[in-house]
DNA sequence: CGCACCACAATTTTT
DNA sequence: TTGTGGTGCG
């Protein structure tokens, strides 16, 4: 029984705290001031997540769990709680502390280095350097720094190399090969999920192995053999693949008390955002961590949860409560980022899910624009109404980037670029091929990583006859048994080639070739890795091979080697730990999702899976129709529905103002035309707060199985018909440089530029009052008169 | 060894 | 419809 000292002190004690977090809602604070013992915070989309993890960090380093507990410093006095309660607010701050956290101790965990990245930023522009001592990281990288200290305890390296899936799928395939069986069975692909699948169950190939013969199963018995295989090739080549990364990480704690209690005395907190895409493996890897002090934090959205086909489980949100038998549970509904109606019609979809928590948003915002579907006869002219919509945005005023275009499928990016070129409306497709998943990329990559780990015989392949130097595949597979044979690397045979009379032929150039590498190996000890790089580009006559043949492609790629020698010195610039490994270990984990957002003023086109975390003030949400979305693999099962309509949750809650929903009656898939109807999830909307746009005559919305018509006849349709070069010459509205004009909304101007661009014109406007505005003359013109 | 041609499959994706 | 991967020829 608290005594009436203790009371008063306590409550003192907290509203010192809480005058430090006035600025967050009653919901967000509580969030903040719950540091102690396991905490779910259930954040809806919008409702300021990232804002309550670093305040909540704040807190910790400040006042340590001085908002949430009833402990009292031993020499607490009455004299404290005037301070406390006094005008001297650093005074005040100062005795409201208790055991402040150093920021050592504080983990949080993200999925993605944007997201880490963004955490980073935000603690150091409150804190400063200080917040580069908080290990605010991926999991994956969290892991790496874990076992670049301890790997040798579970048989690896320190300088461990680490797979990405692109080396992971050419290691099944070569295994698939080796072991004669046959791909159309065995997908790579497929092995590669069940090899995952199994690694979340923390299987080990030969626990698999057993599992698979005593089920009887040919099938799992042939993945397994490749499962081992598979497991014995990383090992050889001191490699782990991603996957590994956390599994050798949970491994290592679980196996080895010494190492286990360090970490669990170090991390006295642990955040991890995103808890709604976490596996298995990850659930483990932070019990593990946050073991010791158990206050740990998740924050995630079961209404978010779109990941199940890459092994995330919202059973690890619905079940923490069971997990942690003391958690307290918050929810944050307010959101600050979209209007009513398009809350309402979010909420309105997800409310008939089944398996969930059950949250509601809510705003203090205006209704806002009701949200629009649009039905459109086909992929081509969906396409030309989102191009029309954007064109009108732009001509208001708004930027090309406020505007974004969600679908289910990447393929249906095809008929939206298309409309887009014709109109001159600049975009940029997220998720095609990436900067470091090009060939010439990974092709240095592969240099730098054989010179740092000559063992690794998959990097080795890759570059050893890349460019080619006379080591055919003949001459390969001679190495590659040969090493098979003696249980060593190719590097090794290939350092004494000389030995093996099978080896004759092509000695010469091998000893040519592991020269240069070992000549580079010898130079990496002492040369900074921006002059190492310089070195591997010119001396294993990459660059030169590039050059010998002058068409656009090599241009190209000769241009991405050399951009990689800006990441190196970006990296150089930035970190403490310049060697190659540290260069490689940071590059090895990074993809360039993590610039894109500083790019042009563009109309930005992803699917709805790679959407999620990002908003927009204007959104399409594209080809919603039964069968692609929900997607036809969905429609059997109850589970995969829910999945679906939360994906379909998280495309509405991107949008900030204005929303647009569209399906096409007949689209074109895969080479097949095929007729769909209006997707359920737009069904679900109820008519208040969606505007039907366009409801062809005599069809109904709920109606929309119909005869398939050519094309050709274009449907009545409000919007101009389908554009040709020809027509849009024609109907170009009668503008020219120097002429005075007025416009709606920005009033009186000069053109002062006009350039053309896809069958219209980007014309340049110097306004009287709004300075100088660019806009697309077509969008432009009915806002627009001559003067 | 490089290129051309044909067969074939084809959610969603971070690390 | 599109992209990729494997095969066969010059």
């Amino acid at each position: 029984m608290a005594t009436d000292f203790e009371q008063r002190y306590i409550k003192a004690r907290k509203s010192v705290v809480e005058a430090d977090f006035m600025h967050l809602n009653e919901m967000q604070r509580k969030a903040v001031m719950t540091t102690q013992g396991p905490l779910l915070l259930l954040a809806g989309a919008g409702s300021g997540k990232t804002t309550v993890l670093i305040n909540r960090i704040l807190n910790i380093l400040r006042y340590g769990s001085a908002s949430d507990t009833t402990q009292l410093p031993p020499n607490a006095s009455e004299e404290d709680i005037e301070t406390m309660c006094g005008n001297n607010t650093v005074a005040a701050r100062l005795a409201a502390a208790y055991e402040p956290c150093p920021p050592w101790n504080i983990l949080a965990i993200t999925f993605t280095n944007k997201a880490a990245a963004e955490l980073k930023s935000r603690l150091e522009a409150n804190l400063g350097a200080v917040a580069n001592d908080i290990w605010a990281q991926t999991f994956h990288s969290a892991c790496v720094r874990i076992l670049r200290r301890n790997a040798e305890r579970i048989g690896f390296s320190t300088s461990f190399t680490i797979y990405d899936s692109q080396d992971s799928q050419s290691v099944i395939k070569r295994i698939i090969k080796a072991l004669n069986i046959d791909e159309k069975n065995y997908p790579p692909r497929m092995i590669l999920s069940v090899i995952s699948k199994e690694k979340d169950k923390l299987h080990l190939a030969d626990h698999y192995l057993e599992i698979a013969k005593q089920s009887g199963d040919m099938r799992q018995t042939v993945i397994a053999n490749c499962y081992k295989a598979y497991e014995k090739q990383l090992r050889d080549a001191d490699a782990m693949d991603f996957d590994d990364l956390i599994l050798n990480a949970v491994r290592l704690l679980q196996e080895n008390d010494d190492i286990r209690s360090y970490y669990q005395k170090k991390f006295k907190y642990v955040l991890v955002d995103e808890y709604q895409d976490t596996n298995h493996l990850q659930y483990l890897l932070v019990s593990l961590l946050s073991g010791g002090y158990e206050n740990i934090c998740v924050v995630g959205d079961d209404d978010q949860s779109i990941y199940k086909f890459r092994g995330a489980t919202i059973e690890n949100i619905l079940s923490f409560e069971n997990e942690y038998k003391n958690a307290r549970v918050i929810k944050l509904e307010q959101n600050y980022r979209s209007t009513a109606h398009i809350l309402a019609a979010a909420n309105a979809v997800i409310k008939n899910n089944t398996e969930r928590k059950g949250k509601s948003l809510w705003t203090e915002d205006e209704e806002g624009e009701l949200p629009h579907l649009h039905l459109a006869y086909n992929q081509d002219e969906e396409a030309q109404y989102v191009a029309e919509k954007i064109l009108e945005g732009y001509a208001e005023g708004m930027r090309w980037d406020d505007h974004a275009v969600l679908y289910r499928l990447n393929s249906q990016s095809n008929a939206m670029e298309y409309a887009f070129k014709r109109r001159g409306i600049p975009y940029k497709v997220y998720g095609g091929m990436r900067f470091f998943d090009r060939a010439e990329i990974k092709d240095m990559l592969a240099y730098l990583n054989v010179i740092s780990n000559p063992q690794d015989d998959l990097r080795l392949l890759r570059i050893i006859n890349t460019p080619t130097r006379g080591i055919g595949n003949t001459s390969i597979e001679k190495l590659a048994q040969i090493a098979n044979e003696e249980g060593t690397s190719i590097y090794d045979v290939i350092n004494r080639c000389e030995e093996y009379p099978q080896l004759k032929t092509p000695s010469a150039h091998l000893r040519l070739f592991i020269d240069m590498i070992n000549n580079l190996i010898e130079k990496s000890g002492t040369m900074p890795v921006d002059e190492l790089y310089d070195e591997v580009v010119i001396r294993t006559g990459y660059l030169k091979s590039l050059e010998a043949k002058d068409t656009q492609e090599n241009v190209t790629k000769a241009e991405n080697v050399k951009e990689l020698k800006s990441n190196i010195l970006n990296y150089i610039s930035e970190s403490t730990d310049t060697t190659l490994f540290g260069f490689l270990d940071e590059i090895s984990l990074y993809t360039d999702l993590d610039n894109l957002d500083k790019d042009a003023d563009c109309v930005s086109m992803m699917t709805i899976h790679s959407s999620k975390g990002l908003e927009f003030p204007v959104v399409f949400l594209v080809g919603a129709e039964e069968g692609l979305f929900p997607s036809a693999r969905s429609l059997g099962s109850h589970e995969d529905m829910e999945e679906e309509r939360r994906l379909c949750y998280v495309a509405i809650s991107r949008a900030k103002e204005r929303l647009y929903i569209s399906s096409a009656m007949q689209r074109m898939l895969m080479g097949k035309t095929t007729n769909n109807r209006i997707s359920r999830f737009a069904e679900e909307i109820p008519d208040e707060h969606l505007k039907k746009d366009y409801i062809p005559k005599g069809r109904s919305f709920s109606d929309t199985s119909f005869d398939a018509e050519p094309r050709r006849q274009q449907p009545q349709s409000k919007f101009a018909p389908v554009i040709t070069s020809k027509t849009a010459a024609a109907t170009l509205p009668d503008f020219k440089t120097g002429d005075s004009i007025m416009h709606k909304s920005f009033g009186e101007g000069e053109i002062t530029k006009m350039t053309p661009m896809g069958g219209d014109f980007l014309v340049e406007i110097s306004f009287n009052c709004v300075g100088t505005k660019r806009l697309m003359l077509k969008a432009a013109a009915r806002l627009m008169e001559k003067l």
